[in-house]
DNA sequence: TATTGTTATACTCTATAACTATA
DNA sequence: TATAGTTATAGAGTATAACAATA
């Protein structure tokens, strides 16, 4: 039998008791799972700019405009104009920024730990290979599609 | 090397980038990835309570009011009171509810599909099976917690 | 007393469109 | 022309607390 027609409900499942139970523990650290995750994206890789940044969460850059906002308000994190760019602009954490981070990591051990606690570690493994997987294969639009609604049908195929 | 850390991170990739695809693609039939998620709970198990509803999605009882309340306006699914349980009230589809599931239904079927394209069938099999696993740790507070949250250490362990 | 659902309320995330400034 | 970011705006999901009705 194909399981592909429960694969997103269960996905959906697994993920929203991640986000659930995150969003409960990080409470009394003030940020949420979603701010969590762009916090997690600076700390990787900092200084980047806003579009860089949501594209690696991933997120919109028009939402991630909006979380920035919140947490620039809380100085967690700050803003300086890219260096060949002007009209870019990078953005990373600041040195409470980073400190809150460790803290929400440390605090969120026990979720993965939780997380993981019905798996083997080579099943770990195998789940986060397939999951990479399968979000490489939502990351874009499959180049087909794209095509096809960007070009309406010709009559001939000149230029 | 541990990958658990890496866990969340790709988990959240791979349901964004579904969740982000089917409000995309569901967005003609004017219903989002979630309410699609609501329809799809009614159409496996008919006449549930709210709370039955929010258990199964999974999702809070106060959002899926709140989602009810929308999609009982644009007459996808109708509520009557329970048989028994005068408190309670039960929630199904409508036959134009009916009707859109199957029709969203079939148009996520590209998605799906799209969704498991570098997978070998007894992946996908793997990948649920794995999935659900950690759904199942996710969903209920652990015992210990739980316990150890609501009682403070005791100097004796009468009673 | 505990539970089902409602009401009121608020915040976050998401996303689009029109716009400015720069490449 | 295309791109980075802003502004304004809107809607959807999430969640809590106080409340009424019922078990």
């Amino acid at each position: 039998m194909d399981q592909t027609n429960e694969l997103p409900l269960v996905l959906r499942s697994a993920y929203h008791g991640l986000h659930r139970r995150s969003n409960l523990r990080f409470e009394e650290y003030g940020v949420t799972a979603d701010q969590f995750v762009l916090l997690a994206t600076l700390a990787r890789g900092d200084a980047l700019t806003q579009r860089e940044l949501a594209a690696r969460m991933p997120s919109d850059p028009s939402t991630v405009r909006a979380m920035l906002a919140l947490l620039r308000k809380r100085g967690l994190v700050a803003r300086q104009t890219h260096p060949t760019d002007a009209r870019a602009k990078t953005v990373s954490l600041t040195r409470a920024g980073r400190q809150k981070f460790q803290q929400v990591w440390k605090a969120g051990q026990s979720i993965r730990d939780q997380m993981v606690s019905s798996l083997s570690s080579s099943e770990v493994t195998t789940l986060v290979t397939l999951l990479r997987r399968v979000a490489g294969s939502l990351a874009e639009l499959p180049p087909v599609m794209a095509a096809a609604e960007l070009c309406p049908p010709l009559g001939d195929d000149r230029g």
